[in-house]
Parts: C-alpha cells; structure tokens; sequence
RNA sequence: GGGGAGGUGGCUGAGCGGUCGAAAGCGCCCGCCUGCUAAGCGGGUAGGGGGUGUUGAGCUCCCUCGAGGGUUCGAAUCCCUCCCUUCCCGCCA
C-alpha cells in the first residue's frame, strides 16, 4: 500500500494514477478520514497522557480523593480510543484498495494495445507444411488429454502423459538448474496454501479474492503463484542490510479461478485452473529496484534464447498495469501453431508497495533505523505455455517433435516425441 | 484428535498488579586504553503513531511484551476466547 502520508501530500498523483491504471482511488475519504481520526487520536492521547500523570501520583500518595477523576478519565479514554480506533480500522481498510503509482517510463494507455514492443528476439520459424496447434500435436501423440481432464476436474483443466508430463518435468529442472547454478537464486519449495494476511501481503487479496480458490473451512487460499508465499516469506521480518539482496526461485502450480475470462482461450494448454511455474523473487534495496527488473527480465529471456524460442518484450502500458505493480515487461513467446504470441512470464516492480503489506524491512546498516525493502517477481517461466511454444515450435511434418537440445539431458537423452 | 510446556527488544532470557518499554547477557554503534589483533573500561542501542518543527536534527505526547476481549483508578503480570510454536500419545504418506 502508499503511505498515508504520501497520500496526504501528493492526493492529485494518487488519483492520477489510479486513473490511468483504470483503478479507482478513495483518496477523498481517505483525506477526510485521516483528518478526523488524527483528532479523535489527540484527544484520546490527551486523556491518556493525564490519566497516566495521576496514575503515577496515586502510586506514590495513595490519595483517594483521585479516584473520582480517574474513573472519568478511564471511561473518557475508553470513548475516544473507540472512536479512533473505527477511524483508523476504516481508514486501513480503504488504504488497501489504493492502487500502486507507477514509474514514468511506463507508457500511457488503456489496453493491450497500447503496450510498447522493446525488443525481439530469434525470428518466426517457417515450415514447409501447415503448423499444427500444440493441442493438435499433443492429442494426436497422446501426451496431452483435455477430454478426459474434464471428466475428473472439469474445464480448464489437463492431463499430460508419457512424454509430455516429462517434459514439463524436463523443462522444470532445466529453469530451476538455470537460474539456480548461474544466475545466483536460492532454491525454494513453499507452501501452496497460505492464509489470508499472506495473500493481503502481495496484494491479491482484497480485490483480486474471486480469482483465487479458498478452501472451505479454513483461512486458506490455493496460491496464484508461488510469488505470494515467496515474497511473504520474510514478512514481519527486519533483514539485515548485508544479506540483500534475496533472490528466490520456486517451482509450484499455480490455481487460479480466471473468473473474468470466461470464454477466453478455452482451447488447448494456455489458460487453466492449475498450471505450473518456475517463478523468480527479489527482495532488493530501494535504490536498486529499477535496476532489478532488467536483471529480472534478464534471467527469464535467457530461458527463452536457450530453449530457442523467438520472443519479444513488452513493457506494459499503465492501463495494463495490475493493482500493485510500478513497472511491468511481459515476455511472449511465439507460437506458430496458434500464430500467435503467448505471454510466458511477467516481470514486474513493487516498490515497496508489497513490503509495507507484508511489513517486510531491512536494517541499511548496524544502528540505522529500518527501511522497507523493494520486492519484485516474475515468472521464469510459466510451464504450461512454454511447453505449447516448444511443441508448435518444434514439430515437423510428420507429427513428430524435436525435443531441444538443452532439455535432453533432462528427457534421458531423447531427442524426438513421438517417433514409433 | 487427546494431554503437557511456552509465545517478552536484532538474539538469548528475567519479570508474575503501580517505582516496567521492561533486569542481565549476547550482538551492534561511539569513545578510551593496549605498538597491531584479541581482551579490558565508559557510554549508547526496540518498533510504530500523533502534535510541533526541521527536512532526512530536535522537542513532546501516545501505543505496542502472540492476537482480541474482560477485571481494575492502574495489566507484560489476573480472567476468557483465539492463533502459533514445541514435547508426549494417537492417527497417517
């Protein structure tokens, strides 16, 4: 969330960006409540600083004739601590709904459209026969099985088989053995569920609560992504300086309701219920955030050029902006099946927008008061459509698929799906 | 699921109605001392919020001892509920 204070002084960049991000912002109330619970709070702090004065008194004196005067001052902070605490509760609640500010660099727009290409890489295979789709390919080699799924789960939900389980498999091991021995991420198996405060921390939850599933019963959530026990790993925490910054890379599925996109790409392994993801996390000092995200963004690409898929990123428009996100680049990778661009990961900036929700900070120096960290994440990458990627961009005439050379020590050597 | 123990500052850990935001130790910071290092000596060192003010000084008030309620003029200390940790038993991959 935005500190309070920075609401205070700069209301007009808050609705501002709000506005651009297609949020709302209840920057109005937020001014008015704020201003009447800093009163309700003084007069209850005046109450309670006398109160406190004779309570010291009385220890010392034991005279009785006070008591009267403290019966009234306890009933008189009781009131006015009530009443700013109901300010404050409602003055908090509103705070969680104030979308993020973001960096000027990002460009101004309001759809997908108006997100700005910053660069490709590799080009368009070609082929010497029309190019199948990856649910195409994966039907027709019985590695991939949405009828059946469907049957056990229901829609937006698939089964991989023989082959196919193993390359996602292959493809797991092959990001986390990436980012892990050369680009200097520690390893992290979390927990797919997590509770309502974590969900608060990366700020799926108050707004995003009808995209995710909730286990009935219990205050548990079905993680969205694995950034959300990952970055709400050192909540509560105060870090120490010198072991910033953190970087996170954790392999998990990821649940999600799409409860907005019915009717949106309802074929084939691109938009599921569950899917899994090699997802990366930074916790970084301030200064270094902006810095971070090229770093990031870095890491995944190089996931893509290794695999050899063409690609190209975007950096997102502020209408394309999610709720909590300052800076966002989306990696597509190229689908020649689909003839079209899948989005594989998205790297994104926080600021310390997260942090503040997760209460998350570090120590700059031994003596210095604390700070609140930078946190970023993206996705390194998201399995499920890496795999169509790789199917449509490697299948040949005969239905076969090349399996790229990177993965086969992770496929037990082999080099073609599907041949007899 | 049943029973026991416990949740206090960056950490360990005392306190068990007022003199406690909290002993002691560790760690850390500043200074002194020893030719360096180690040791020693002195001082400092929780987080958050309000007001005022400076603008990353200060002054002042308030809150916070797992969370929320209650008793009381007054709660880290007493009572209730919840959460979490840990141990033993049961169950279980």
């Amino acid at each position: 969330m935005l500190p309070l204070d920075f609401i205070r002084r700069h209301p007009d960049e808050v609705r501002r960006a709000a506005r651009l991000k297609g949020e709302t912002a209840p920057v109005d109330e937020i001014l008015d409540l704020d201003r009447r619970w800093r009163e309700a709070t003084t007069r209850a702090e005046r109450s309670r600083a006398e109160q406190n004065a004779l309570s010291k008194e009385f220890a010392r004196t034991r005279e009785q004739a006070l008591i009267p005067r403290m019966r009234e001052l306890a009933e008189s902070v009781k009131r006015s601590s009530a009443e700013a605490d109901e300010l404050r509760r409602r003055l908090d609640e509103l705070l969680l709904v104030v979308p993020n500010v973001f960096h000027e660099s990002v460009p101004v727009g309001e759809t997908a459209d108006d997100n700005v290409v910053v660069r490709e890489w590799g080009t368009r295979p070609s082929f010497d026969f029309t190019p199948r789709t990856h649910y195409e390919i994966g039907e027709a080699l019985d590695i991939m099985d949405f009828e059946r799924a469907s049957r056990v789960a229901g829609s937006r939900f698939a089964f991989l088989k023989g082959q196919g389980a193993r390359l996602e498999r292959a493809l797991a091991q092959f990001m986390l053995d990436l980012h892990t021995r050369e680009h200097g991420y520690v390893e992290v198996l979390a927990p797919f569920l997590v509770n309502t405060a974590s969900m608060l921390g990366t700020a799926n939850l108050p707004k995003f609560g009808e995209d995710a599933f909730r286990v009935e019963g219990h205050d548990l959530w079905l993680i969205p992504t694995a950034e959300v026990p990952v970055t709400n790993l050192h909540r509560e925490e105060i870090l120490d300086g010198a072991r910033l910054p953190l970087n996170y890379v954790a392999y998990s599925p990821c649940f999600r309701s799409e409860a907005g996109a019915a009717g949106k790409d309802t074929r084939g392994y691109v938009r599921l219920h569950q899917f899994s993801k090699v997802e990366l996390v930074k916790v970084v000092e301030p200064e270094r955030s902006l810095a971070a995200l090229e770093e990031l963004t870095g890491h995944a690409e190089e996931v893509l050029r290794r695999l050899g898929l063409h690609y190209r990123v975007l950096v997102m428009c502020s209408g394309d902006l999610g709720f909590a996100q300052y800076k966002k680049y989306d990696l597509e990778a190229w689908c020649p099946g689909l003839g079209r661009y899948l989005e594989v990961s998205s790297c994104s900036v926080f600021n310390d927008f997260q942090a503040r929700r997760a209460n998350l900070r570090y120590r700059p120096a031994p003596g210095e008061p604390p700070r609140y960290v930078h946190t970023l994440n993206g996705s390194g990458l998201a399995l499920a459509r890496t795999i169509d990627a790789v199917l449509e961009t490697y299948q040949r005439a005969d239905g076969t698929v090349v399996v790229p050379e990177v993965l086969r020590p992770y496929m037990g050597g082999c080099e073609l799906i599907g041949a007899a």
